[in-house]
DNA sequence: GGCAATATGCAACCAACGGTTGCGCATCAA
DNA sequence: TTGATGCGCAACCGTTGGTTGCATATTGCC
């Protein structure tokens, strides 16, 4: 039902702000998104390593620069996850809302299959 | 704008498993989820206390028992801020969507202020 | 061409985290 | 009382996000 790779890409907090940088400035490298987050090159390398694995994102190598560019249908894809969980537990909680309002009403015919 | 500890709560997809247990039945223990999970009920042990120390659920002793439900109202939260990520790259993909098409149509007066 | 600057990659190291096993303690029930 | 059940604490292990240090490749300027 779930994807784990592609949520666990996206769970992490700083992936997400680089997601977030690739998309407002329409891509780039690691040493410009470095410059924007609070963590090494380094670093930014490793998790453009991670998003590049899933299929966030997909890199252009250019003279001594790699790009990287969001892939939109792959994100598409992973929001959606984002979404169908959210529903799922949405439309749990509303269950367990509506039960607690019947029980409410009336205690003594409480009773489910 | 995101709840970094909220998020990451429900990042891990054990922890998000255990969520669907406890709506699904009502509320539990670390050992009646164990039995549902593929983990230890000290594993499970030490996400009920993740859990419980970002308000996800609440837990109420009896006898030897400790029995955790979930907080609704902090859950929906939660779902609540998975659809606003979900909502943002939704809008910046659409966006991007958007000015590729303009791009398109004709490139020769290209621009955005 | 040569050399400094820039962008990257690789390796070692550290801390936090998810998970395990082992043990001891409390509580319930026969 | 004694055995079974539920729990907490502690030690340990592998993975991961992060760091520093260094080597390598490309670019651009003299």
């Amino acid at each position: 039902m779930i994807d784990d790779d592609l949520w666990s890409a996206v769970g992490d907090p700083t992936r997400r702000r680089m997601l977030d940088l690739l998309l407002a400035d329409g891509g780039g490298t690691a040493t410009t998104l470095s410059d924007q987050l609070p963590v090494t090159r380094q670093a930014v390398a490793k998790h453009l390593g991670v998003l590049d694995r899933v299929g966030l994102v997909h890199v252009t190598p250019a003279g001594r620069e790699r790009r990287y560019e969001v892939d939109e249908n792959q994100l598409a894809r992973a929001v959606a996850q984002l979404s169908a969980v959210g529903a799922t537990w949405d439309a749990r909680l509303q269950r367990i809302k509506r039960i607690a309002e019947r029980i409410q009403r009336g205690k003594e015919q409480g009773g489910e299959s």
